[in-house]
DNA sequence: GTATATGCAAAGCATTTGCATTAAA
DNA sequence: TTTAATGCAAATGCTTTGCATATAC
């Protein structure tokens, strides 16, 4: 439950109510929201809370990895706090809804290695592109 | 040669110094360029284009699908003319430089249907992120 | 001649920054 | 007490828009 406030700790980060109404914010999964988002839902237990702090922790919690951030390609950058299963997206290019799709369910993605000529891999971001069930039967 | 303004024109779009401009500058393999880029570029040929028309005319090219977008998740989106082969993308992420991966050297990807519930899929983009070859060995 | 494309400058949106104040440890 | 975190507001960077003018067809 206090996990991420608990590794936040571990790593010297000072536990303030602004990082405590965050983090409770960013959990679960499916879980893809705006910085706007994450301010709106903070500020119900928090209402003085600060754009710039959230921008600030959202930031630190991405560089420590606690976090990922998507692209949508449109709108502004959605985080995800289901860091655990390495998992993609399918993002709707009409309402731009975004669904996970577990990795068990793509097969392993394998590059050859004359294709990385000294690059150093740390990851691979696949995002699925189309049109969600919903945009698919009520074309715009 | 002369493939793209064909294309515009056969679409019904008005060829325009501008858009000739432009689209002598969209061509070629591993070109990754921002509007700034574009601009500065087109320029050369016709030092009166303005930003607004550069950006009218990548947006109208992306819609054509003539050329596509890639989003670094840092920095201006890039614009890349190569949609014949539909190629992945290696972004270091310490100097921002985009190499391409060929479809070829990379296992096919494939989606169990039961995850895709609905959804229908148009394309899927492949980031592969970590570190050039010249960042690797002076980390910064 | 007519509709489309252009250029300019202003507006828009998401995000970052500077800095004085506040508070966690 | 010390250093990090916060809030405010201004600044930034990229992109889009409104509108009058120019121009491809």
């Amino acid at each position: 439950m206090e996990a991420l406030l608990d590794r936040l700790r571990a790593r010297g980060m000072r536990i303030t109510p602004q990082r405590r109404a965050i983090a409770d914010v960013l959990v679960g999964e499916h879980v893809h929201l705006s910085a706007e988002d994450v301010l709106a839902r903070a500020r119900v237990a928090l209402p003085e809370l600060s754009q710039a702090t959230v921008y600030a922790t959202l930031t630190e919690l991405v560089a420590l990895g606690e976090v990922c951030e998507i692209t949508t390609g449109d709108g502004p950058r959605r985080f995800d706090p289901n860091v655990g299963s390495s998992h993609h997206h399918l993002v709707c290019r009409s309402c731009g809804a975004i669904r996970d799709v577990e990795p068990s369910g793509v097969s392993r993605l394998h590059v050859a290695d004359d294709q990385l000529a000294g690059y150093q891999l740390e990851r691979a971001d696949i995002t699925f592109r189309g049109l969600c069930p919903d945009c698919a039967a009520a074309p715009s």
